[in-house]
DNA sequence: CGCTCGGTTGATGCACATCAAAGGCTGTGG
DNA sequence: CCACAGCCTTTGATGTGCATCAACCGAGCG
């Protein structure tokens, strides 16, 4: 399932993140004590919600999905999380820590995994690295704020307004891709709709040259009209 | 509208929240240094969507709304904010702040303002606050995710679950009720649907006995049913 | 007195859910 | 190697919860 890396071969990768932008090696070791590394499988279960938080993540490579199952038994998808994404931290100060959500991770993806007790002894002593952390939860704020805002617009606009914010451009073939492994239910459970509504949605798209899916890696062949389509709200 | 006051005033408030638990009156001078408290009045903007933020703010009466505006104009209620909780406290790390929402005031209410380098200044530099700042967000980021599990559950589980997780005992009269004035609309803009809706629901369950509404003031008489209505999906 | 604002009710329609059925693809085990 | 199960995708037929539109009432207020 999962396997573990010393924490060295990731210094690289961590130091590019903004989270650890101003931060010499020596500290990143400090800030990564006792720490491990861990290569996820595909659907790889992290934390499981309602279990004590003892340890908290920076994900380095793939992505990760933050869960729910709602009354029904049904996911509800939270947020996907990207290289450079803390997760669990908000819960580290709490008394009795628990997970608020299931982390599974989405494709083979590598996490950092640290004790809480380094959260609070060493993390929330540096100003700097605690703003970071506030900054990144303050975009996964606003993107769950969003989400909701967008929650009486017609499906349309909810899933052009979502592919369009996961959505990268690739540096080298300039193409608009989503950097995950992610299927048409997962889209439905992050917009809370079912499956076949984002299927017949996705597909007159795929009809329209305006998006392709290779190996549930999908891409986007033609921007101007998903945005058009975001915005379209009253289309007289 | 508005008016000052001085802080001095409200050090026994402040004391006895959460947030200031551990914190003696010396220090807790200096964490409110060049702060004010205002009073607004129902209605009043604290803090616009969009612009600097310059100033974060701690809820020191009455109750606040964060909102946005959404793709139609109309309002979405993000969180309802009470006494002790703080606002605008994730952007104030931002190289350039803005405010991500926009608060007003519910009732007659009161809120302690603090310069932005205050919180870096000073505010970051203290774990145990820290701490409690990042629990309070943690219990907001719950919520959301609450009304987000929610939303394919029928209409009136999701009245009932607002209601009763707005709902407050009071410590004498034992009775519950929502310390807040709140209209059908808001509850509407909270749970992002229309105003009918929400009325239909709720004048069926006054007339049933289980709420009544006072100048705005929501009370609950019977706790019971509509925790069985929150519960109920499959009601066969 | 006319105004606005919050609450209420009814008639009608539509966007999306639900249910059903089927095909492709992957992995697993006989 | 094939049979089978499970997951993802697709399509169509049918239903319904809530939106929309319209109208009205009462209370507060300048």
């Amino acid at each position: 399932m999962e396997t573990k890396l010393s924490v060295l071969n990731a210094v690289p990768e961590l130091s590019s993140f903004h989270l650890f932008k101003d931060i010499s090696k020596d500290d990143l070791l400090q800030l990564c004590a006792n720490g491990t590394v861990k290569v996820h499988q595909h659907r790889d279960l992290v934390f499981r919600s309602g279990d004590p938080a003892n340890f908290f993540g920076v994900a380095i490579s793939g992505a990760y999905k933050l869960s729910k199952l709602n009354h029904l038994g049904h996911e509800s998808i939270i947020y996907f999380a990207s290289p450079g994404d803390v997760v669990a931290a908000l819960v580290m100060p709490a008394k009795v820590p628990e997970y608020p959500v299931d982390v599974t991770a989405l494709g083979c993806s590598r996490m950092l995994l640290l004790p809480r007790e380094i959260y609070i002894n060493y993390w929330m002593k540096r100003p700097p690295l605690i703003g970071c952390v506030q900054q990144l939860l303050s975009s996964r704020m606003a993107r769950l704020h969003s989400l909701k805002t967008m929650q009486r617009a017609p499906l349309t606009s909810r899933v052009a307004s979502l592919l369009l914010d996961l959505s990268q451009e690739d540096t080298q073939t300039r193409v608009h891709c989503i950097p995950l492994p992610l299927t048409r239910k997962e889209i439905a459970d992050t917009l809370e709709v079912t499956v076949e509504s984002v299927i017949r949605i996705m597909s007159d798209w795929t009809k329209q040259g305006l998006i392709t899916t290779k190996d549930s890696s999908i891409h986007i062949l033609n921007l101007d009209p998903l945005k058009q389509l975001m915005r379209d709200v009253t289309t007289p």
